[in-house]
RNA sequence: GCCGGGGUGGUGAAAUUGGUAGACACGCCGGAUUCAAAAUCCGGUUCUGGAAACAGAGUGCGAGUUCAAGUCUCGCUCCCGGCACCA
């Protein structure tokens, strides 16, 4: 029998044995609990990274742990399989996407395989198959008879580059394509849409319930949704200065309609503003050319560089006025650039005492500011900044409304505008509906056909899927199906009169809405089956917190989807949420790439050496000999070329020093800095545990366990092994600190190494500790604990086994160390009997030789005994 | 600007309910083993003073509450993440 830990051999010998008996395959059960443990599917790049190493292990743990504490644990795996790197690595390799897909999908199952994650890979998935994506084409065409999805002309974001449109959440703060990085166009094309803002109140209201989920990314979804209650009301005109208009949205031709948060401030309203698209304004630039100009300028800027304009308010008056519902006095009508058409009415009124922007506006166009709520504390100025408070405040200048709090302001003037400007109370939301189609060849077909009037026929059920074509040839300029005459020429369903087929495809976003349901009813021919009710919801949901709106709050809206279908009876698709940090590394780069642009070099290619603090001191690439810059800390990524192969890592330390490493650092929702060192440190450890566990022959096993007659050291380690029990079960399940749990078995590991006591119950106890701490472990790092749980005698598999319980009666002390202070500070401890009184724990605080010293010329005011913890002697 | 999360040794971090600050690791220093190295083992490691016992200081900064504050309160500061003309 060899002595060495030989990983290579364990771990591949260990996971035939979990392939050959199909170990981690389940089906339901109603006579267990169920337990949905799930992490969020990968994109088939081709290349396992750190994030999924990380990401994957943290779902394994969580699912061992429940298997063994008697679940019965659903951990599925699958593949994200359409989307735009396919169409990328076709166009630069001259492969049709589906084919480098299916060859990526091959090589990362094998380097998951490697892991050694429980998953059930009979159910295993990919998006971009037909039975797959015949049933969200199925579910569309439901969606689209319950009017839930729509097409409509829509102004989109076109991103340049990728010849696509983006969804909103795609475009970053400035303007730029989520991938690309280029700046955003304005287009406007017709695009299918489907209705999540009919949801909005209930996504909102049901975020609150999420109390399982982190705090923040509850928060970022209640911010996207944006709910904001207000009035909406007329503003009639005055004057038309002969301006023909045909305005707003019911059709009056002689009001402007606006919406509004703050009707406790339309006292103050002292002007207007409108948006570049708004009809009023096209209409006053038929006779106004500066007006026109205006607006062209405002088109040309687009959406998302207005944003970045945010700075510069500018607008231009439209010759037009109109009269203030609660004041009676004429505002002029402007034109400008920081009102959004997409929001409200696309017409606001403005109060420049009230409300910052509106402020701004009014100084640089000299408008007039007219205060109208002052602050019950201290009288404000409107001339410096506008006033914003809601609290604390009573209103002036209001006429029949003045000497009004916030709350009663609000309702009177609501009232007045209700029975006087055709009011309606109005909720409004910045969520917009989701916009699903994409101009793109490697998606899920839209299963749509229209006919030669260009009205939509939905593709009956019988003549799903309608089938990507997957052997094209792809020049990445035009989608290949858009040019197919075979795939666009068909039918019209039901007739036979000529149709022609959607050539747009899905966002990838709607494949990654249900696929977690989908697992649950594998082969079902239908979308879902009864079975899908026995797992759902997910109990444990693990990914990046990147996704918490986008693909979040989209598999949430699904979720109720297909529960308002009949599919599922779940509310929400998620109960509790765990989003893990990123994986960081040094970057090391030179700036002599083109125009000083910095080259960046894999930790690979250089020499690293280290200052006696074990900082990195410098860097040099040994190609050539020269220093590199070393750069800051940051995520794994291509562009930095900071990445470490798993793959590499798992040869030369194993999977189980892997797993370890990623758990052990930092918690799972921080950031994990990449050190080898670290993975060192967790390959002794393991090597260690390997020894020490041989060490173990069957005289361990035999020994009894006598718990009535046991010395002090064995009450010790017994006491500490279960503290242990407790401690990991906790981290595990309510804590997720990870990072704690494996610190607390090796502190158990530790003293085990240390206990020398070859007595019957020395044995005893020591067996007792082992066979825990393997079981404890084995979440972490299954291969190994699997072998040495075997090596111990044990006949069982280790998988089969039951989590250790805690005994409560191994926790107790016969004696406790107290800390004594005085006035304050540490001055001693002594030792005393469990059972001592408060009194005596006083007594033999006080009489301890440094206190004593430390009391000298001092009275005794008071003595606080904190039970099994500390006195503290107060004196002066 | 608004919202959320943070700031603790040379490093990653721990301290769960206000009760011994720095668990567990990494790194570093010293020692053992070795012809030597790797590997392994033992000891030390918050800072200052001291051979040690011990003493003083110490959780971003400044106040406060308390017998006792990394933890609670108030003010400030810096960092990270998200959102940002949403009327």
């Amino acid at each position: 029998m060899q002595d060495i830990y030989d990983f290579r051999s364990i771990e591949a010998d260990v996971q035939n044995n979990w392939t050959a008996n199909e170990a981690f395959t389940v089906t339901e059960d109603p006579d267990r609990p169920k337990f949905y443990c799930l992490c969020m599917f990968p994109y088939p790049s081709g290349n396992l990274h750190m994030g999924h190493v990380r990401n994957y292990t943290i779902g394994d743990v969580v699912s061992r742990f429940k298997r063994m504490q008697g679940f019965n644990v659903l951990q599925p795996m699958g593949w994200d399989a359409f989307g735009l790197p396919a169409e990328n690595a076709a166009i630069k390799n001259q492969t049709a996407p589906a084919k480098w897909t299916y060859q990526n999908i091959e090589e990362m199952r094998e380097q998951l395989q490697r892991l050694g994650i429980a998953y059930d890979w009979s159910r295993e998935l990919a998006t971009c198959k037909p039975d797959y994506y015949r049933w969200e084409q199925w579910f569309f065409t439901k969606l689209i008879e319950r009017g839930l999805a729509y097409k409509k002309m829509a102004m989109v974001n076109w991103d340049p580059v990728e010849q696509t449109v983006l969804a909103n959440e795609q475009v970053d703060a400035n303007g730029c394509g989520w991938r690309s990085g280029a700046k955003v166009e304005r287009r406007e094309i017709p695009q299918w849409f489907l209705k999540i803002t009919q949801y909005a109140d209930e996504l909102l209201e049901e975020t609150d319930k999420l109390d399982e989920w982190p705090e923040a990314v509850r928060t970022m979804q209640r911010n996207w949704i944006g709910r904001s209650v207000g009035v909406e009301f007329d503003f009639v005109l005055a004057g038309r200065g002969g301006v023909e208009l045909d305005v707003t949205k019911d059709g009056k031709a002689d009001a402007i309609r606006v919406y509004t948060t703050r009707p406790d401030t339309v006292a103050g309203v002292t002007y207007m503003a409108v948006a570049a698209e708004h009809p009023i304004a096209r209409a006053a630039a038929t006779t106004n050319s500066e007006v026109a100009d205006f607006i062209a300028e405002c088109a040309s800027t687009g959406t998302s560089e207005a944003a970045m304009e945010a700075l510069e308010k500018r607008g231009v008056p439209l010759g037009l006025e109109a009269i203030n519902p609660v004041s009676g006095e004429r505002v002029p009508v402007y034109v400008a650039n920081f009102v959004l058409m997409t929001y409200g009415t696309g017409a606001v009124m403005s109060v420049p005492g009230h409300d910052q922007r509106d402020w701004e506006f009014a100084k640089k166009f000299g408008l007039p500011i007219k205060q109208v709520i002052q602050s019950s504390k201290d009288p404000v100025d409107v001339e410096e900044s506008a006033f914003v408070d809601k609290q604390n405040t009573v209103t002036i200048n209001s006429g029949e409304f003045d000497g009004l709090d916030f709350a009663a302001a609000y309702e009177a003037t609501a009232k007045h505008l209700e029975t006087s400007a055709n009011g309606e109370r109005k909720v409004n939301y910045r969520l917009r509906d989701w916009g699903v189609s994409r101009q793109r060849y490697w998606g899920c077909p839209i299963p749509v056909i229209y006919d030669k009037e260009g009205n939509v026929h939905t593709v009956p059920e019988e003549d799903l899927p309608v089938v990507l074509p997957e052997d094209v040839a792809f020049s990445g300029v035009k989608s290949p199906i858009a040019e197919d005459p075979d795939f666009i020429n068909t039918t019209v369903p039901g007739t036979n009169e000529p149709g022609t087929r959607e050539t747009d495809t899905f966002d990838t976003f709607f494949e990654s809405s249900w696929y977690y349901a989908r697992f649950c009813s594998p082969g079902a021919n239908a979308m879902l089956d009864e079975r899908a009710n026995y797992w759902l919801p997910v109990d444990q949901y693990i990914g990046g917190v990147e996704h918490a709106v986008l693909h979040l709050l989209y598999a949430r809206f699904f979720h109720k989807l297909m529960r308002d279908v009949g599919l599922v009876t779940s509310d929400e698709p998620f109960t509790r949420l765990l989003t893990q940090g990123m994986v960081v590394a040094e970057s090391f780069y030179r700036n002599d790439g083109d125009g000083g642009k910095p080259v960046y070099y894999n930790r690979d290619e250089l020499e690293i050496s280290y200052d006696d603090k074990g900082r990195i001191a410098s860097a040099i690439l040994i190609s050539d000999g020269q220093a590199v810059t070393v750069g800051r800390i940051e995520k794994m990524s291509k562009s930095k070329n900071n990445g470490v192969d798993p793959l590499k890592m798992i040869e030369r330390y194993g999977a189980d020093t892997m797993r370890l490493f990623s758990m052990s650092d930092t918690p799972p929702n921080q950031s994990l800095e990449w050190k080898e060192g670290g993975v060192e440190g967790m390959h002794r450890f393991l090597k260690r545990l390997w020894r020490e566990a041989l060490k173990l022959d069957d005289s361990y096993a035999n020994a009894v366990l006598d718990t009535g007659s046991l010395s002090a050291d064995q009450k010790a380690i017994r006491r500490k092994t279960h503290e242990t029990i407790g401690k990991v079960s906790d981290d595990i399940e309510r804590r997720f600190t990870f990072n704690t749990a494996i610190a607390s078995m090796m502190e158990l590991f530790n003293e085990l190494s240390r206990f020398k006591d070859e007595s019957e119950s020395g044995k005893a106890v020591v067996h007792e500790a082992w066979s825990a701490l393997v079981r404890l472990l084995s979440p972490f790092t299954p291969h190994i604990t699997h072998e040495l749980w075997q090596r111990m005698g044990y006949t069982t598999e280790l998988i089969d086994e039951a989590w250790p319980e805690q005994d409560k009666d191994a926790l107790t002390r016969d004696e406790i160390e107290l800390v004594v202070q005085v006035n304050g500070k540490r001055r001693s401890s002594v030792t005393v009997a469990a059972s001592t009184s408060k009194e005596d724990c006083e007594a033999a605080a006080t009489a301890d030789a440094n206190v004593q010293r430390h009391l000298e010329g001092l009275t005794v005011r008071k003595v606080i005994v904190v039970p099994g913890r500390l006195v503290n002697i107060v004196a002066n």
